[in-house]
DNA sequence: CATGAATGAGCCTTCATTCAT
DNA sequence: CATGAATGAAGGCTCATTCAT
């Protein structure tokens, strides 16, 4: 039975819940960096042991198996990349304001976090494969897109007009660019990458309505 | 070296290369299944032998490694699976009836090749972290984006109006549509798939302005 | 230095002794059902830690490694299963008395501690491998035996007659019986337990000669 | 999939089989010897190719898992010594020479085969624990038995007399003689086995109903 | 005294790849 | 050309043991 499995089962003290669950957020952050750099079918637990200050006995110590490692790390992932925009939406004085802002934060975390956004494509699609991520991705995947609809209905406030698609359609057309401009980003077609920076307030008008 | 490099520096006659091509594309085809199943990281090449009437010496013999030879079978899913609407767009009488087709077979697809298109996917995303699987990914990205647009352009021209995005924007739109689909479909959401299946229409017809 | 090597060499109080002594029973008690439960190799002492109120880090300050746990722990299954027959030849009025309960708590010890004795098999097996073991295997060995010839020698007594054989072919031969019993009685072959159960008197009678 | 598995699929062609058979029997052979060396629990695959002129990576080309190797060992360890006593019945001239040449060949391969005959105890051992053992243990068992018996009835031929017990019970007291001598021997008592050896005759005379 | 965090050797297994036949 | 035997690096995981607190 592993160190988890042992703690659902045993009455501890809070302090040391704490404790534990600290070291457990430290490790899965350390892990994010060498999964965002290789990959989920690259990364080996001795690779990411390595990469930390810890054996690669700890990361057992601490995590059932690989997957629950894995998907730990990429809730952390969340916790860095997804929450963002918030305080673009709460600075935004105006429609303009919050678009060009919103664009600038676009494609500025799609290249400063290129990798760690790569992991999360990467993560998202083994939930293709291994149902064992599903409800984390799931889970997830909604949290981006409750944070793209609040971007675009606060959005719609300003101008004083409603979103033109559902909360849904708007999160995979932008995710859809975002998703796109990382692949030609990495590929290193600048080019596309700026075309697509061109489109996006465009792509953003549409998918506002603005009352007459 | 390498059957395969060598092939390349040694002169040979055109029947030899003509066999030997053959023989890539039958063994690409035999993969495709096996790999669609499990995923670019779960196949072994050993499985993908077993699977088929093939022994795993030969894939070596005629594929330089694993990532040629997985590049060579997704080159076939693109036979199988990208040229498809095109039929729908040659016998599309009115901008309806392509429109209903294309949405039919839009879902058809999803739920039929299932497993296939999730391949497309996971190459993809591997082309994200392996620089080798870029050009080919590229490609038939560009081959999928060609298609899409043949279909919004004939859809326009049948309402008499004009695409109103770029061809990349469209692509990226409907590939969000049918990532997010593929997902639900495989996460068992039937509901979800169903959601998005009345918005895909609407979505179509954002794409395009009628000219007035 | 091990907490317990240590203890050969310090001067201690009796009282201290008899403290430490007790926590080591006490912790070979607890060890007992689990290691019956997995065996000698399967058992980790982690597992042991965990279906006890002990710590892991306890284990391994009352005891020098894991065999001396072990060791300390079967030597609590004789104190558990090896003087029970005593109480047979105790309240024994006649020799079919005797033998009647002795046949009856032969096989129902059999089916109710069978682990238990599975693990004393299981470590007399040990101790051909490991030296460690031996001492404390035949030592128990022995006292098994001289239980045998307690009943044995009793039941010549009733009868009037003397064991047909020395202590020790008396002993191997009841504890082949027991031991097949305990193989077929875990394979689930009741049948051959039902067969053995019918010859066992008749064995037992063998190995007493009735004067004449 | 292993090796093993496939071929239960494939058809292939009986010379093939043949030669897969022949390493299969090679390279459990060289396990037996690691195994009866260090037992069941302490031996690991890699030590076992160590011993053998073999890599590890072919064990597992070889058989399917551990058991299933060494189960197949523990089938040679039959071969080896389990049938050796019919050859002592079948020149057996009178029921004199027969008891003594048994209980010469009895204690010869007790001391020249100890470590083999100590790895089928633990083999049988494992069993208790190991359901996968169970069926080869039994199996193997039985034929020990069968061999037994075919001693012990071609000697109450030969007195013109009848076992005087079952076969079960003539070989569970033979076993128990072996197994008891076997723990003495290796604990370098040899007193006690000097004293089973006086005692064996008897034991066989024991089993063995005279005509009058 | 007792705890449990941390270590690292070692285990079984998988797999791409090589190469003799 | 094709096969499949053989290799050995690498991976996930277990566990006895140590030791700071």
């Amino acid at each position: 039975m592993t160190e988890v499995a042992q703690r659902k089962q045993t009455r501890i003290s809070r302090r040391q819940v704490d404790k534990f669950d600290a070291r457990r957020t430290e490790l899965a952050v350390a892990t994010l960096h060498t999964l965002a750099e290789l990959g989920y079918a690259r990364t080996s637990l001795r690779e990411i042991a390595q990469n930390s200050e810890f054996s690669h006995g700890v990361l057992h110590y601490y995590f059932a198996d690989k997957r629950d490692l894995i998907t730990e790390a990429v809730r952390q992932y969340e916790v860095v990349c997804v929450t963002r925009y918030d305080e673009v939406v709460a600075r935004a004085k105006s429609a303009g304001q919050l678009r060009d802002e919103f664009v600038a934060m676009f494609f500025d975390t799609l290249e400063k976090d290129a990798i760690l956004h790569r992991l999360w494509y990467d993560l998202r699609n083994q939930s293709l494969f291994d149902e064992s991520f599903r409800a984390a991705v799931l889970e997830i995947d909604s949290h981006r897109e409750a944070m793209v609809w609040r971007v675009v209905s606060r959005y719609a406030e300003l101008v004083g007009g409603t979103p033109a698609a559902s909360a849904s359609m708007i999160y995979l057309t932008l995710d859809g660019i975002f998703q796109r401009a990382l692949l030609h980003h990495l590929s290193g077609n600048a080019d596309t990458v700026a075309q697509l920076r061109v489109e996006l307030p465009a792509a953003v008008g549409l998918l506002v309505t603005v009352a007459e």
